[in-house]
DNA sequence: TATGCACCCTGTAGTAACTATAGGGTCAAG
DNA sequence: CTTGACCCTATAGTTACTACAGGGTGCATA
């Protein structure tokens, strides 16, 4: 598939799938004889993870430990346990504050439904941390 | 309390508190007699909030559009509506994908553990959306 | 009393992660 | 055979910080 067609698939611009082969994030693809870039399967599934990864806040060098978990099979298990081990705590974290703040979204949704939109306490949701 | 201890209560630089005033996301705060900022409880609760929603990978402008939920009290009830259930489809996408992502992590951990490393699929987890 | 040292101030320049534009080539459809 | 939708490289602009530079404040301690 072409560079356009991938970036439509997994959401993102032409220009930025173009970077992340600039910054090794995506490793270079065929070429055409047109020196057409020419996408396979395991493109798609790589960029796709790397676009939803940063969605949900996980910086470039965060993605690129993830990332060598799967491209680099022959890693000793301390180094595979530590790296999953601190994602897995921030990912924990992460899925705790965003099931508070839905609830006060959803409550808020609710009391609008029957007329007492009152007062909206998402800011109170995400409260420093103890 | 003065800036230091904000942004270390909030796990945040000095120098991002004093851009998040420039930019109008952060109210400006009273000021000392010697010209130092200084911030109270309404302060922190709201840097907390901008600081953890950001790690969640929300946007500034979808951050100024959720503090207005709670800014703007009277606002039409389309209007909350709206911009409420908007960000909670987004959110119970995001707590979709970090599940998943989360167990393959687990499943990589515990595979560690058992001497059989095996191959980690954490790209196949966040694979493209139908 | 003075003199560090940790903190605060403004302003500006640099970085990370895109995003847009300029200037030009490819190719199927009409 | 040309027009429009795509592709190419290279570079400049934007967003969201982050790091100085140059200077003031305030408290402890020699």
């Amino acid at each position: 598939m072409k560079i356009g067609a991938l970036a439509k698939a997994t959401d993102t611009k032409v220009e930025t799938v173009r970077y992340y082969e600039n910054i090794g994030l995506l490793p270079p693809p065929a070429r055409t004889a047109a020196n057409y870039r020419d996408y396979g399967s395991d493109h798609l599934a790589r960029l796709s993870f790397i676009r939803r990864a940063r969605n949900l806040g996980f910086t470039l060098k965060a993605l690129r430990e993830l990332l060598e978990l799967s491209d680099n099979q022959d890693q000793s298990c301390e180094a595979v346990d530590d790296i999953a081990s601190r994602h897995l705590a921030e990912i924990d974290q992460k899925i705790d504050d965003l099931t508070t703040l839905r609830s006060e979204l959803g409550r808020v949704i609710g009391a609008c439904q029957h007329g007492t939109v009152g007062e909206c306490k998402i800011i109170e949701t995400l409260a420093p941390r103890i």
